[in-house]
RNA sequence: GGAGGGGUGGCAGAGUGGUCGAAUGCACCGGUCUUGAAAACCGGCGAGCCUUCACGGGUUCCGCGGGUUCGAAUCCCGCCCCCUCCGCCA
C-alpha cells in the first residue's frame, strides 16, 4: 500500500514509476477521482455530526433541567437521515478505495534498473565458476530416481503433479539442509528462530501483499477459510500486525523454516520435471524489521546473509538486481541469487531478497514509536530466502555428483548427514 | 464440538444510557528538590481520518460488524479471539 500522500501530492513521479513496472495508470486515476469525493463527503457528514453531537448535549440539558426538547428533537431527525445517506455512499467509497489501494503495487527504488523483463536484470556480481566436469553431467530428475532419493511417480501418486516424495538419504538432505541453515542464521548472523504458524488468515495474506491480487496463486483450505502460506514471509512479517514496537528494539530479524504451497497457477508447462516448481517446498526464510532510515544497509546484509549459505556450501552463484518489471508486487528493491545448475546449464534462482520499505507495513499497520519521541512511523519490512531448500539439492546433487554417479556431500553437512557420499545403496 | 467466564489506553484495572477518549496505579517524558541517584512533589503522556502555512478545529475508535436511542464503553443481535471445565485427539 502506498501512502496516501504521495498519491495526492506527487501524483506525476508516481505515475511515472507505476509505467516503469508496465502499469497503464487507470487505477492510479480511479484512485484520486475516489479519494477527491470521499474527502468532500466526509467534509459534509462530519459537519452535520458535529451539529447532532452539540444538539444531544442540549437535549440532554434540557430534559435535566425540564424543559422542552420537541424542536431539538426534530432537527436532529432531520439530520439523522442526511448523515445515514452521506455514510451509506461513503461506506462504498470506502470499500473502492480499499481495493484500488490494495492493487496498486510499490514503487521501484530509484536504484532498480528499469526494464520490462528479467532481460533488463542486472548482474552485480558473480561467484565461483559454473562447475566443470569430465564426464557428461545430470540432471537431478536423472540423477534422485537412480539414486533411490527422489521419487516423482509416488509423490504424485499420493497427492498430484508437482509433488514429490523423497526417500533415505534425500530426505535427510532436506532436514540436514533446513538444521545448517537455521543454525548458521542463528548462531553466526545473529538471527532469532521462530517457528511460525504454516495456515494464515486472510488478513495476513493481506498484509504482505498476497491478497487480494493473487488469490489464484495460494491454496485456500476449505471450508475454513485459512491459506496454506506461500512462504514463511507471510506469517512472520505479520507477526507484529497491529503493535507499535520501540525503535530501540529494532532491527527485529528473524529466521524460520516453513514448508510453502504454492498453486502455481499460469506456469503450466514451465519446469514440469524434477523440483524445480513444486506445489510443496521447504525453505528457511529470512525477515528484517528495521526503522525507515536503515533497510537499505539491512537488504545488502540480508542478501549477504542468503549468500553466504552459498558460499559455504561452495555452490557457484550470481547476484542480480531486479529490474522494475521484473520485481514483485511488494518490492521495492528486490535481489535475486541464482545458482549454477549444470543439469540445465544455467543460472536459476534460489533465492529472493527485498526491502518492500513501508508498502507491506502500511498494509498489516506495523508501527514504531521514533526513539526521539515522535509520533509512530511505519516499520520498513525485508525478507529473503535463506535459501529455498528443495532448489538447494537440486544445485547438490548436480553441482557434487560423480562419474560414477553418486554424490558427495558438501564439508560442512556432513555432520549433519552422517556421511560424505550419497550412493544407490544409502 | 458442548458449558461457563472474559476482551477497555504501553501494562494493570475502574466504569452498566448523557457531564466518558474514559478514574486510579504502574511505565514513560519534562520540571522542582538533591553533590548525584532514589524518594517525594508538580506537569505532561493513545491512535486513525478530515481540515489548517501554522496555532488549532472537527470527526471516529473501549475485540469486529450490525441494531435500538435525541444520545451507547454501557442495552440488543451476529461474528472473532482468549481463559476454565467437559468431549475428541497427535
Amino acid at each position: 500500500m502506498l501512502a496516501k500522500d504521495l498519491l495526492r501530492n506527487d501524483t506525476d513521479r508516481v505515475r511515472e514509476l507505476l509505467a516503469t513496472r508496465g502499469d497503464d495508470g487507470s487505477l492510479l486515476d480511479r484512485w484520486l477521482a475516489l479519494d477527491q469525493e470521499r474527502r468532500e463527503i466526509l467534509g459534509e457528514v462530519e459537519d452535520q455530526k458535529r451539529r447532532r453531537n452539540e444538539a444531544s448535549k442540549e437535549i440532554g440539558r434540557l430534559k435535566r433541567e425540564g424543559g422542552d426538547a420537541e424542536s431539538i428533537m426534530i432537527e436532529v431527525g432531520e439530520l439523522k437521515k442526511k448523515i445515514s445517506t452521506h455514510e451509506t455512499r461513503l461506506s462504498e467509497l470506502e470499500t473502492e478505495l480499499d481495493s484500488a489501494t490494495l492493487n496498486l503495487p510499490n514503487l521501484p527504488h530509484e536504484s532498480v534498473p528499469r526494464g520490462a523483463d528479467e532481460n533488463a536484470n542486472r548482474v552485480e556480481r558473480q561467484v565461483g565458476e559454473p562447475t566443470s566436469f569430465d564426464f557428461e553431467p545430470k540432471a537431478h530428475w536423472d540423477l534422485g530416481p537412480e539414486l533411490g532419493i527422489l521419487d516423482f511417480e509416488r509423490g504424485a501418486r499420493v497427492a498430484g503433479a508437482r509433488f514429490t516424495a523423497s526417500f533415505g538419504a534425500g530426505a535427510r538432505l532436506e532436514r540436514a539442509l533446513i538444521s545448517f541453515m537455521l543454525d548458521l542464521h542463528t548462531t553466526e548472523h545473529g538471527y532469532r528462530e521462530v517457528l511460525p504458524p504454516f495456515m494464515v488468515n486472510a488478513a495476513a495474506m493481506t498484509g504482505t501483499g498476497q491478497l487480494p491480487k493473487f488469490e489464484e496463486d495460494a491454496f485456500k483450505v476449505s471450508p475454513h477459510g485459512y491459506y496454506l502460506i506461500p512462504t514463511a514471509e507471510v506469517p512472520v512479517t505479520n507477526l507484529h500486525a497491529g503493535e507499535i514496537l520501540d525503535e530501540a528494539d529494532l532491527p527485529i530479524r528473524y529466521a524460520a523454516w516453513t514448508p510453502c504451497f504454492r498453486a502455481e497457477a499460469g506456469s503450466y508447462g514451465k519446469d514440469v520435471r524434477g523440483l524445480i516448481r513444486q506445489h510443496q517446498f521447504n525453505k528457511v526464510e529470512l525477515v528484517h524489521l528495521t526503522s525507515q532510515d536503515t533497510s537499505y544497509e539491512a537488504l545488502e546484509e540480508l542478501t549477504g546473509n542468503a549468500e553466504r549459505v552459498l558460499q559455504v556450501l561452495e555452490l557457484p552463484y550470481r547476484t542480480v538486481t531486479l529490474s522494475t518489471g521484473d520485481m514483485g508486487f511488494s518490492a521495492a528493491k528486490t535481489y535475486d541469487l541464482e545458482v549454477w545448475l549444470p543439469g540445465q546449464n544455467a543460472y536459476r534462482e534460489i533465492s529472493s531478497c527485498s526491502n518492500c520499505e513501508a508498502f507491506q507495513a502500511r498494509r498489516a499497520n506495523l508501527r514504531y514509536r521514533p526513539t526521539d519521541g515522535g509520533k509512530p512511523c511505519f516499520l520498513h519490512t525485508l525478507n529473503g530466502s535463506g535459501l529455498a531448500i528443495g532448489r538447494t539439492v537440486v544445485a547438490i546433487l548436480e553441482n557434487f555428483q560423480q562419474a560414477d554417479g553418486s554424490v558427495e556431500v558438501p564439508e560442512v553437512l556432513r555432520s549433519f548427514m552422517g556421511t560424505d557420499r550419497i550412493t544407490a545403496e544409502n
